[in-house]
DNA sequence: TCAAACCCTCACGCGTAGGTTAGATTACGG
DNA sequence: CCGTAATCTAACCTACGCGTGAGGGTTTGA
């Protein structure tokens, strides 16, 4: 903390660059490995030296990973900046790249702000259960059959009926509304899931 | 593809379920590992077997899944709503980790939102490279100096300049825009990160 | 010249959500 | 009774972004 962090001419060792860009060590040797970084040379007993300008490409790598990049992202990135060489088409990848992850981003958006209407119903669903506070209507609360003020349960909610092991041969069958939400297996394949078996429909009772 | 799939009683196999599901068996699996989900009983050689509203109850993984659910994450939910017992009790574990995910769902999507921004400007700024496809002006296209319309280059863009290896020796010093654009430690940690260092200025020159 | 910092290269560990063998056993149709 | 499909457990592999040693060399200032 005392002694001066610049001592080879003004190169900075892997400590210096960690200290200005809040990141640790191993994490700039980390980026190294993936081919985001490189010292502009090493010392004679091998300590890595940066310039400069090493920190703002610590600061975009840490950037861009807050925003969702991924370090082989930036890689890709990097590369196809630096290897079609000719401007022009280099700025074709890198718009392709580029319109890929806004796809993508907007995606994301778009399954969180579902999330997010979720969980706020949730919220509201759950509310309307302080109303069952007294003794007597607590005891039947998870076989709760009172009015939410909602025609089903919100899809977060639902699904929670079975406890592990003790076989509760549901009180109110089928009422997930698995609608329009997105399953993980959406996203990325359109496999043969079977059109939502939304409801009871058992040979018994 | 020809066998009946249910042949104990009405109960499931694991490779039933699967299909009924979508995911596969040693998704299942998994998820009986977390305690999310456990057979009716076991055949006596060992099969798991399952009941209808198992199919409910995977379909709702994959549901909080899709959501950004983590399985720790739903089987707090499921213990916090199996646990408490007494129901409004529960309810209110419940409303507390709704509102914790509400809030970085939030988080989240303001995230993206700016990613969002981030992208169309990046985009924005690389379709006036178009302007440089005449074969004179591409050769400088890396250290360009045109006018893109803009007064800085978008922090996506900004950082890429240095080859690795390549001491390029930086054209333009002092780029980046890091304004308001949050870094993965600010998420976690306010880390006493130095105040942006955002251009050259050392001791030298 | 010495000790304190600092750095080097392996290399394993974590948590997530499974995939993918392997070898053995079970269930079921013919 | 036999073959085949399905299932069992156990264990190891993937990718991500590092953390955390171990064991040893380098720089630097006093």
């Amino acid at each position: 903390m005392s002694t001066e962090p610049i001592q080879n001419g003004h190169l900075l060792r892997v400590g210096d660059l960690a200290r200005l860009t809040g990141k640790s060590v191993r994490a700039i040797r980390l980026y190294e490995e993936q081919g985001l970084l490189q010292p502009a040379t090493r010392s004679s007993g091998g300590f890595r030296l940066y310039e400069d300008h090493a920190v703002e490409r610590v600061r975009w790598i840490d950037l861009l990973h807050g925003l969702g990049f991924s370090l082989h992202e930036m890689h890709d990135l990097l590369r196809s900046w630096w290897s079609a060489g000719l401007g022009p088409e280099a700025m074709t990848e890198l718009r392709e790249l580029f319109g890929r992850k806004l796809a993508e981003t907007r995606e994301t958006i778009l399954r969180h702000q579902q999330l997010e209407r979720e969980l706020t119903e949730g919220l509201r669903y759950l509310e309307t259960c302080r109303v069952c506070a007294t003794p007597a209507a607590v005891k039947g609360c998870k076989s709760c059959t009172q009015d939410h003020g909602m025609k089903n349960e919100p899809a977060l909610v639902a699904g929670i009926v079975t406890p592990p092991g003790a076989a509760r041969r549901f009180a109110r069958a089928g009422f997930v509304r698995i609608d329009g939400i997105k399953t993980s297996h959406d996203r990325l394949a359109h496999e043969s899931k079977p059109p939502v078996v939304s409801a009871g429909k058992e040979s018994k009772a």
